[in-house]
DNA sequence: CGATTACTTAGGGACATGGCTAAGTTTGAC
DNA sequence: GTCAAACTTAGCCATGTCCCTAAGTAATCG
């Protein structure tokens, strides 16, 4: 399962910078260039490279050259882990929201001992 | 809409880590102290509440002090803007899919140019 | 072939993160 | 009232993240 968590890791961390997200929806729209991506994102190009590279480890991404020009292009399946495990958590949390009364009840013989 | 993206940073990032994974997996079947909690991660108090505190801050436990005791519960609808951000995503980009041939079109006619 | 374009590599700096120990503080138990 | 439990605060250190500039390479254009 270790490996499991670290591809999660890699995932969730790349969704958590705002760059990163917009670089994600503008593929949505279809493939582009490293300088079509960069060209709305007030930075220098290392640094943008560095999300790039950062969503191909994550395998939000991929990319090929072609001449002088790399193309990137999403790889969709690459979200189904997160969402597998965020749906999975919300069905856990749900069911025990049912049985809340559960926890105060262990709650009262958990003080009284 | 920038701080709705603030919110899916503190979301994501609070996922990205396996420690803080686990304290919510633990927390899915019911509220805990701190100690109860911390006592699986083989880990200094300090640094353990530093990953209560990353959750706390982005909405996804709530805590409040019984005595001397801490609980934490899970705050099962923080995890919705996730959630929604995926689904989203995965649509528009299913939905290229579909017409992943169009891209093909353009790139053979921007080459010709 | 010389210039320009489109990255790419190298290196550095500021700040955040994730861990630690040591020393409080507040409650609850005796 | 004393003492132990359960945090809490303070402060430190190593590493990672996110940005930069400067200089290099590879592919196209004129």
């Amino acid at each position: 399962m270790a490996k499991f968590d670290m591809q999660l890791d890699l995932l969730f961390t790349a969704l958590g910078d705002p760059t990163r997200r917009a670089i994600l929806s503008r593929l949505a729209r279809g493939p582009a260039s490293v300088s079509e991506l960069a060209a709305p994102h007030d930075m220098a190009l290392p640094s943008f490279m560095g999300h790039l590279k950062r969503l191909e480890e994550a395998g939000l991404i991929a990319s090929h050259k072609q001449g002088r020009v790399r193309i990137c292009t999403l790889a969709p399946q690459a979200l189904t882990p997160a969402q597998d495990w965020l749906s999975e958590q919300r069905q856990i949390w749900s069911g025990r929201l049912d049985r809340f009364d559960d926890y105060v009840t262990r709650l009262v013989q958990e003080t009284q001992k």
